[in-house]
DNA sequence: CGGCGCATTGACCTTCATCAATATGCGTGG
DNA sequence: CCACGCATATTGATGAAGGTCAATGCGCCG
């Protein structure tokens, strides 16, 4: 399942056979993790780097009164807490959302693989980067579009990121409860569940119990205003 | 005004003074840039990044409709788009918010530092993911805070960043106007101007015409329960 | 069968948006 | 120096989006 994450590297940089071969080599066999796991903890000392290679997660921050952002989902494929190579700790959780089959990558190793690889090094900063742009429009989703218009774009972000590694991106399994939609979206889960039986009923999107069916993906782009180019689809070769 | 840059890094990790001479060397003498200039377009290739001298930047993303979500604020010290070393073109745009001084480093130039110096790679990549965990923090802000909480973080974080490269932290001209304040925290000139009075009269917080003076450091905390751990001020030495 | 977590729905309420009018400061040109 | 014009700020009245509270339903698992 390291193939997701060579396919995400591929779409936006061509890889040398020797590149792929250096980063296979510091991929430790994956394990398996039970879902609703926290597998970092906020402030935690890191000596490793989780790569997802099954299954859903995301990053959560809370607040002292007990209000919950999502910052981030997580597909197979994802470098999910790369920027803990250098951040050390985190200023947040990481929890699985769904079973997954994870492999911890020790931040030796990942040294290591970008000294004798620079342009490797680069991909990798790129990946962090390209992390920061979904964080940034998320902060643009949660500012400024309705609550319909969120939830649209959250799944129009899922279904192209999972286009790109490969998976089904017409139906999946999210695992996220309402509860955890409205944790992400900065809405309630009544607002959550109201919203969503209004997307059912125009036809855009069915969601039941963590199972998501995109039914209309043009009519949820036009919702949201979906402008696919933060994801970095075709950016110039390094 | 190089010394902001290097304080900020030096604040995070100590610098050899092999490594600070490396990084003097390969930034250019800035130059002015008058308000409200938009120095950086979406989707433009970009062959430098500009180091922030003197002034406040933001980086903003509109939506079709003409919503503007401002994503991020930038003082002395700020590499801006240092993210562009890695992903060559910027899904958002950057603009100055007051007068500035700016130096502009050729990614030329940043690629042999980093080749010579890997250390410093690291150093900046831990920038790029800094600058990420604000925008998570800022993810938090739009998600679960409340009008005033939202202000008043913004506020905290600015203090705290103001004082770790050695600027006035207590009184400061951000140059943003209402409506401006009203991009960066999802709300409304009018909600942002009641909000400010509201702030004003609980004696936290003045703001006039871009010029802020925190009142109450500490009821502004309480009140966005403000927690500076996301600003990365006490890491692991690399 | 009983319990539990999650989903669903209704009634009501709060926060914030919208619309609109007026005010205030500031730069410019006469 | 003053008058004007423009951008920004301020305030009030009203409305809509979404939150809160509470009850019921449903599926799943032991």
């Amino acid at each position: 399942m390291i193939a997701a994450h060579l396919a995400k590297l591929r779409f936006r940089h061509p890889l040398s056979s020797e590149e792929e071969a250096a980063i296979r080599a510091i991929v430790p066999p994956g394990k398996r993790v039970a879902r609703n796991s926290t597998i970092v903890h906020e402030g935690e000392l890191l000596e490793a780097s989780t790569l997802l290679l099954e299954g859903v997660m995301c990053r959560f921050k809370d607040l002292a009164d007990g209000k919950r952002q999502i910052t981030q989902i997580h597909i197979a494929g994802d470098f999910v807490d790369l920027h803990g190579f250098t951040l050390k700790r985190l200023e947040h959780d990481v929890m699985t959302l769904t079973d997954c089959a994870v492999a911890l990558v020790p931040h030796e190793h990942i040294r290591q693989l970008i000294e004798q690889w620079p342009r490797l090094g680069r991909l990798y900063w790129f990946s962090t980067n390209l992390d920061a742009s979904m964080n940034r429009e998320w902060e643009l989703s949660l500012g400024q579009r309705s609550a319909a218009g969120r939830l649209a774009a959250l799944f129009c972000e899922l279904q192209v990121r999972l286009q790109v590694v490969g998976l089904e991106s017409a139906r999946f399994n999210l695992g996220m409860s309402q509860s955890q939609l409205a944790d992400s979206l900065g809405m309630t889960p009544v607002h959550v569940n109201r919203t969503l039986r209004h997307l059912r009923e125009q036809r855009l999107l069915n969601y039941q119990r963590g199972e998501a069916q995109i039914v209309d993906l043009e009519g949820l782009k036009s919702l949201a205003s979906f402008d696919e180019r933060y994801l970095y689809l075709d950016p110039d070769p390094l």
